[in-house]
DNA sequence: CTTAAACTATACCAAATGGGTAAACAATTA
DNA sequence: TAATTGTTTACCCATTTGGTATAGTTTAAG
């Protein structure tokens, strides 16, 4: 039950990006200052672009940038841009993945979601402005 | 980020002997009852019993039976129990697990260690008393 | 006091996941 | 048109996950 080590990566360029301003740094930057692999940072970055969190320069002085205000960018919006939506447990997301098939109405299912819920209000409840110093 | 299978089948055979009152159930009936590989749970319990959620009498006639007041078992205890601690981030448990080896101040680790702290707290607001019919 | 029923401890295994690297490609600017 | 920088895709190895097998220990019943 963890958030897994490509996730803290973009924790890690966001903030970056975040410091910089609305400045293009290029990833041997990021990646040199906040000690990530580089090629497995820029193995990252497309799903950021994707989420719309980030955006991308190719060629000579290229890099990336922030794409909004890091007021709206929050840690669960990076969590689900790389590693999809949280689910605590299988079942919450994947109908029909319980082996029990267990009654629509398992109290347990119904805590898990409700848990959840809570999860990804705290994740939400953090934006990356609130991180600079 | 998730519970993994072994605490699923961990909750239904808790929730199983919870029903079961303090009558001692064999393996084979939780498995059967609940829908979980034999022998994976028979290689799960020992973490229930030794986390005292569960206790065992082996020979003719042994099984399972709750070790304590189902209104004493949380969601949190039979993960705990059976995955070991939550950390959202390995650097909230592992101490210098953090490539960076960031700030002792990284307000990232603070934010997921309240969100870690409520997550808990979370999971320990369910017993498994608000799970029986 | 032996046998059968039950849990225990270990070891093993295949598949999936996680973390990371490599190489060829595409875009951009000087 | 060449150099720079991101993109895409494929590959790789180690660990974890989910599960099975086997040998052993305890206990109650006969």
């Amino acid at each position: 039950m963890n958030i897994n080590q490509a996730s803290d990566y973009g924790f890690r360029a966001v903030l970056y990006l975040a410091q910089a301003g609305t400045k293009v740094v290029e990833a041997q930057t990021i990646a040199q200052n906040e000690v990530v692999p580089m090629r497995y940072l820029l193995k990252i970055m497309p799903s950021l672009i994707k989420a719309g969190i980030v955006r991308s320069q190719r060629g000579v002085g290229g890099g990336y940038a922030l794409a909004r205000d890091p007021r709206d960018i929050t840690l669960l919006d990076v969590i689900e841009a790389i590693e999809g939506p949280i689910r605590l447990n299988r079942c919450l997301l994947d109908e029909g993945y319980c082996s029990k098939q267990g009654p629509p109405d398992c109290k347990i299912h119904q805590a898990l979601a409700d848990i959840q819920q809570k999860l990804d209000s705290d994740l939400s409840s953090y934006n990356f402005a609130d991180f600079l110093e």
